[in-house]
DNA sequence: CTGTTCGCTCACCTCAGGGTAACCACCCAC
DNA sequence: GTGGGTGGTTACCCTGAGGTGAGCGAACAG
């Protein structure tokens, strides 16, 4: 419905999925959203280990910036050795939600040729 | 469940969602989609201004990829000046719909503060 | 004869996102 | 004391997606 082409779109974007890719255009964004939404209240080094191939400097960052985005809330208990748990927040839940119908289209594809 | 930690995955992706991203992972690729979506038909011309701000070069490479993925189709009519039209496959629609929901969300969030 | 439209293509360049690797503070087991 | 595990941080480098600008070949407007 013409969101495209309004000029007058609020923040810069032109239609609300090119808001929720800057969310998720990360490299691993998506890997590690999955991998939250299987098991909640992964750690650090389980997430690590769960995505196969990231860096830990990578998996911070994007940590970090899907906690700042509202993604992912973070919880660090004060013990020792440290430990740090990441989970869902509940936006986070719909986002990955809103993956869903993605997801299935990208499997439908990947395992269908796609007539 | 499990998609993810399974190591035997078809062709290196471990879910649905990045065989997607590969697919709409182009800087403006979800934007030609969205455009192609409200207005099937479209030619070169009128793409490149639908969204603002695309090179030619680009929007040329990015609708190739699309074409290579069976999103868009693209017909050149052998008359002058070239005509060229491009529409969503069946796939493509199926894509877009799939996009939906996370437009929704991306435009939810945009919208309210997301409490 | 010049300029413009149309749908590209080519060569070149920039820049940010991501990869590499070392390091930190802390504690426990050996 | 040494090594390994915790959860990171910092510095540097490098690749590739994307941006810039030009041109092309035909027709048509002026």
């Amino acid at each position: 419905m013409a969101t495209l082409n309004r000029p007058g779109a609020s923040d810069g974007h032109v239609c609300g999925i090119d808001a929720a890719m800057e969310v998720i255009g990360g490299k691993w964004k998506v890997l590690i959203l999955w991998a939250l939404h299987e098991q909640p209240h992964r750690r650090f080094g389980e997430l690590r280990r769960l995505v196969p191939g990231i860096t830990e400097k990578v998996l911070a960052s994007h940590l970090r910036e899907l906690e700042a985005d509202g993604i992912v809330d973070r919880v660090s208990y004060d013990e020792v050795p440290p430990r740090v748990e990441y989970t869902l927040t509940k936006d986070g839940i719909r986002l990955n939600d809103a993956l869903g119908p993605l997801a299935a289209w990208g499997r439908e594809r990947a395992g269908d040729a796609g007539s």
